[in-house]
DNA sequence: GTACGGCCCTGTTAGC
DNA sequence: TGCTAACAGGGCCGTA
């Protein structure tokens, strides 16, 4: 289930891939969660961006192809020019070479098990039909970005402080499992609709340091994440309490408690994230 | 504008 | 051993 740090890993890895190269053929899986794919036939790769979950591959005539890799979505770069084919291959584009490059065509592929994902080509920086982009809360590395106004955002609505997170809006770009991590750190129980400015501020640090933590450990691999190298990241070992319900509490080893909120698997410490 | 439930999907796992 | 049902969950949409 990629997040920030998982998709800002294959962000990286992708750019200096695909940036000056040029789509000479594409084709996807008929479902139009897919279909968009195909539009970018013979546009030219500019640049890679990413805005919280979501990677956006700007081109040389204005457009973004806008990429969300759902649960289970994952790129892979092949080296070879053939039409690829998969199981779960739901998208899929032949780039030539690049203008300073001597390497010939390859292939950029999209898998998705689930078909989760979704890809969209916009008017670039109009993100008005993808209604989560557009109303993203800023990004979490962002200097400008302070814990008032993190306070501020989180203040908007009633709804609990874990389903405000995952709605992207205080914040761009966490789901499920660095939510639960960052509350566990900063000792706020999931339940709980508003906070005060310490508290927020607590959040926005826990935050910074779980989604820091993870990008530098390549993201979490719980089962389906890959690079587009087909590697797995690493942070998985470092969780506290995502997915160890039941288990001790590494702070106060009490018994974390898992249960649904919103309809989202949720675990905490209902000892040190009381209130 | 906000809240909330249902839906999309398929591989894995638990239970019988 | 084999089958069935439950479960996982990010984002979107319709309804209240």
């Amino acid at each position: 289930m990629p997040e920030l740090p998982e998709v800002e890993t294959i962000r990286r890895q992708l750019a200096p891939l695909t940036v000056g190269r040029t789509v000479l053929g594409a084709d996807s899986h008929p479902s139009t969660k897919f279909t968009p794919a195909r539009l970018m036939i013979g546009a030219t790769f500019t640049g890679v961006g990413r805005r919280g979950k979501y990677l956006l591959f700007s081109t040389n005539d204005d457009r973004e192809l806008v990429a969300h890799l759902g649960m289970t979505g994952s790129f892979r770069f092949t080296g070879s020019d053939r039409a690829p084919t998969g199981a779960h291959l739901r998208a899929w584009w032949q780039l030539g070479p690049g203008q300073e490059r001597d390497d010939g065509v390859d292939v950029l592929r999209f898998d998705d098990i689930r078909r989760f994902g979704r890809l969209r080509v916009v008017t670039a920086g109009d993100y008005s039909d993808i209604p989560t982009l557009a109303g993203a809360g800023p990004e979490p590395f962002d200097p400008d970005f302070n814990a008032e106004q993190f306070w501020e955002r989180l203040a908007v609505g009633k709804r609990r402080i874990k389903t405000k997170l995952l709605s992207q809006r205080p914040i761009a770009g966490v789901g499920n499992i660095y939510a639960d991590e960052a509350l566990w750190l900063a000792g706020i129980n999931p339940n709980v609709s508003r906070l005060g400015r310490q508290r927020a501020a607590d959040l926005l640090d826990a935050l910074r340091i779980v989604l820091d933590q993870g990008l530098a450990n390549g993201g979490t691999t719980l089962r389906d994440y890959r690079n587009i190298d087909g590697g797995s990241g690493e942070n998985q070992k470092q969780l506290n309490v995502y997915g160890r319900g039941g288990q001790a509490c590494p702070r106060c080893h009490h018994v974390l408690r898992s249960a649904a909120i919103d309809g989202r698997t949720t675990t905490w410490c209902p000892t040190c994230q009381r209130h």
